[in-house]
DNA sequence: CCGGCTCAATAATACGTATAGAGCACACTA
DNA sequence: TAGTGTGCTCTATACGTATTATTGAGCCGG
């Protein structure tokens, strides 16, 4: 077929008996074009479709311009399918938003394969949007600094920090739910709580920590365990046999976890205490701090707080555009949980 | 915030003491790379990592020409809730095979205000991706005409026709996954069939009732009756209630339907039957052709066939590759769908 | 008739990279 | 010595767009 090189601004130009920049003010001179003479204005235009006219983003991001396109990178996989409950709202909310102010989303998953890392080829591929949302738990603080030395806009979905630098995210507020919930424990009665959280030292992870010390702080009760699970959860179902025999003879009544991205925790924690005749939550409450939690029918309806993750998604897109239009300073949006009855959390025995 | 711009090639072979020319030879000349002497080549990269050079992309696919983009468009948008469980899985294999094969894939939703065209605006945004999967049951035949014209490499997912084009697709055999679904309704004795159609004249529709006259006709049966159900679904309750008490008139035993790409038809069928008093399959054998059934705990277990989505999203990747490495004629790809038994079929009354 | 003004369109240039071809130094051959 | 390689580096240019400065035309008032 036809397979001759693309219709250039300069084919337009010939065809239309302009120069090339008059194409160019034409055809993305946003305002400028109020320069162009309306006769001009349509003759172009007239090339333009004529020829199957396209914007070669290469050239228009080279030279500086804005290509309607807006990045979506996830340091985590986000399809794969044990996180995709989690991340996909995420998604649905950044694709949504992105379509509504009339841009495209790129997907970055070119850079998936082994570790992900932006730079992990040296290259930048997220230049070519003229932005970027960024996404997931387990970052890469260097390439994060590297961005931000470039200049380039991108918004974080969860609280990020980085020594020296100010970015720009829409977090949710983990510390405000987290001690919400443990109120709501302690207010039942709980006096003696266990927190277990992921061995990572993110923001999320140390967030809700903080949460879990505020409100045992604000119920009065003194210091309570604080319990580290691996990452690598090859013998998750030990570990937690081994810390549930110990809570029992603790006499802890009520536990916490920080369910990382998937529900392997939570699942794992619902056989161990099945098999130790344990039942949630007469003999022990638990309460889930986030997490995908589908509770599809069948399932059991954990107590936990959720975030809006569709609306977060949308958020950082108007965040990013926000920059994009004035970039002064970070920007950053705080959005509450909200917290789900559930039936894993009762009186304690 | 350090605004500084990223280090080029140029910065590199000043600080190395080089040409440009040179330091492009080094960094990315593949096998030309063998021309610079070694010590040359060591003081390049060494420069390079010391000042944290990183590829400009857009410049270098400005000069290479390939975005290493692929496209993704629906007519129908892929992310709205109704229609999301039929086409996630689609988007899945999509994303994955892009990935894999180290390209990026890019949404088109921006156009999705409005009525979906490619051409919407005049011009034709899909050209920023070096090829496309088209997607989506309700296209626009012109647009599609005009793509094809333009020599813009993209694969269809289900088979489309043009009068006078050859385009690529890789599709599901409606054909036979219907016929097949016939013969097993007849194989149980079932001897008067209904089936029930969108009103469209889409490719799949026709596919299927070819399929559907196909096994009637290999069973030996009279013509069958088909009825159509609008698209606009306002009265489909009354409508199928209808159907339905015309079927038990005539002394219709099973029937079959395409669901179109979601479940709301098949749902109807369901609640309308119940009030009527009908149980499924005793009374009435019902085959779904396709759609999404999540078939979910609680839900009936329809007896259907199913389309390998996620694969027919990768095998669109493979075959839009192959194109753009070699673009002679078009590739087309049939895939069968699997049988599903479920509990909607039974032996006539 | 000229200076000052506005409106339209253009010429020129820069962005960062890849590559073809030129140039140069040196060694080897006839 | 002239001729022919060979090995390495450089010069020059092209890719397609956005933008700045400039030109030119037309008009008005003095």
């Amino acid at each position: 077929m036809s397979q001759r090189r693309r219709p250039t601004q300069v084919d337009i130009a010939h065809a239309a008996g302009v120069s090339q920049a008059t194409v160019s003010l034409v055809i993305s001179g946003g305002h400028a074009s109020g320069q162009v003479a309306e006769h001009t204005r349509a003759a172009v235009l007239d090339a333009a479709t004529k020829l199957g006219y396209t914007v070669n983003t290469a050239a228009r991001s080279l030279k500086g311009g804005r290509n309607k396109m807006l990045g979506l990178y996830a340091f985590e996989p986000v399809f794969p399918v044990d996180q995709r409950d989690f991340y996909f709202p995420f998604l649905l909310g950044v694709e949504g938003a992105t379509a509504d102010f009339g841009y495209d989303l790129l997907l970055f998953s070119s850079v998936s394969s082994g570790e992900r890392r932006i730079y992990s080829d040296g290259i930048n591929r997220l230049k070519v949007a003229d932005g970027c949302v960024l996404l997931g738990r387990h970052i890469d603080r260097s390439d994060l600094a590297d961005l931000v030395n470039e200049g380039f806009p991108f918004v974080f979905i969860g609280r990020r920090e980085l020594p020296g630098v100010e970015l720009s995210y829409v977090a949710p507020d983990y510390v405000g739910a987290t001690r919400d919930m443990v109120v709501r424990l302690t207010d039942l009665g709980h006096r003696r709580l266990a927190y277990l959280r992921p061995a990572d030292q993110q923001e999320p992870t140390r967030d809700r920590e903080a949460g879990f010390r505020a409100g045992v702080d604000e119920a009065g009760l003194p210091e309570q365990a604080v319990h580290e699970m691996p990452d690598d959860a090859s013998d998750a179902e030990a570990r937690l046999a081994a810390l549930l025999e110990r809570w029992l003879a603790d006499g802890v009544t009520a536990v916490l976890i920080d369910p990382l991205e998937d529900d392997r925790t939570i699942a794992a924690l619902e056989r161990v205490a099945a098999e130790a005749g344990l039942r949630i939550p007469e003999d022990l409450s638990v309460a889930v701090l986030g997490g995908p939690m589908p509770s599809g029918p069948g399932g059991r309806d954990w107590t936990r707080f959720t975030l809006p993750r569709e609306e977060m998604g949308r958020a950082a897109v108007a965040l990013l555009l926000e920059i994009l239009d004035d970039d002064t300073g970070p920007r950053r949006l705080s959005v509450a949980c909200t917290a789900v009855d559930g039936d894993s959390v009762g009186r304690p025995r």
